[in-house]
DNA sequence: TGCATACATAAGCATTCGCTTATATAATGA
DNA sequence: TCATTATATAAGCGAATGCTTATGTATGCA
């Protein structure tokens, strides 16, 4: 890997929004309306930070008919040190189960 | 280590020079002068490198009379993935054996 | 004591970043 | 077909970033 490719992917990374979603999405794939609750942020300020992490070539989309459904690229080259990192951070606050029970859970799947 | 911690330790490593400097240092410590040749860069724009990596602390300082030595922090938290991430690049076109061939290098030790 | 050396800090500037609001696109369903 | 839903994109704005030049500080040596 050269080095403009380390520096994208690590900018990628280094923002502590992104670093929530890849660890949401460490666990399961998920779409950007259950972010906007997880993460309390709207909807095109998700949709961004997809859209840097996509380019950094992090995470995959899965368009299924009007959802997009988001999961890592475990193919990265990047992917082995990606998860030692997540694995270092605790676990988020609000969870797709507290949405499940606070009936905010949308059905994308 | 939480989000934040993480944050600010990803961002200092995300920059391509920031790269290269942790990349010469995981061989030797070097100090900022040989930096300045190594990079062909300013001698405050590597200084301002080296507070970053510093605040973050990646990396640790010697004085050693009017040089400063400056070395990894193998007990950052992080210390196990930089190196991970450092194997993974090349090694840089000008080193410090060029340097003394040029009879560049600087005597700091 | 005075000057050179090694480095840090400050100020200024162009660029990038992350958010916002507004709008576009595309798929579903009545 | 038309409204709704899920998402993407665009424009604008304040804050942060990385460089530059200029200057400050501290050490060593003649």
């Amino acid at each position: 890997m050269d080095y403009k490719q380390m520096e994208q992917s690590l900018k990628a990374v280094s923002d502590e929004t992104r670093m929530l979603i890849l660890k949401y999405l460490s666990k399961e794939a998920l779409c950007i309306c259950e972010f906007t609750e997880l993460l309390d942020m709207t909807q095109p300020a998700i949709s961004q930070h997809m859209r840097k992490l996509k380019q950094a070539g992090l995470i995959c989309e899965e368009k299924r008919g009007r959802w997009t459904i988001w999961s890592l690229n475990d193919q990265h080259g990047l992917f082995g040190v990606l998860s030692s990192l997540l694995a270092m951070l605790p676990e988020p606050e609000r969870t797709v189960e507290s949405l499940i029970a606070e009936g905010k859970k949308v059905n994308c799947n």
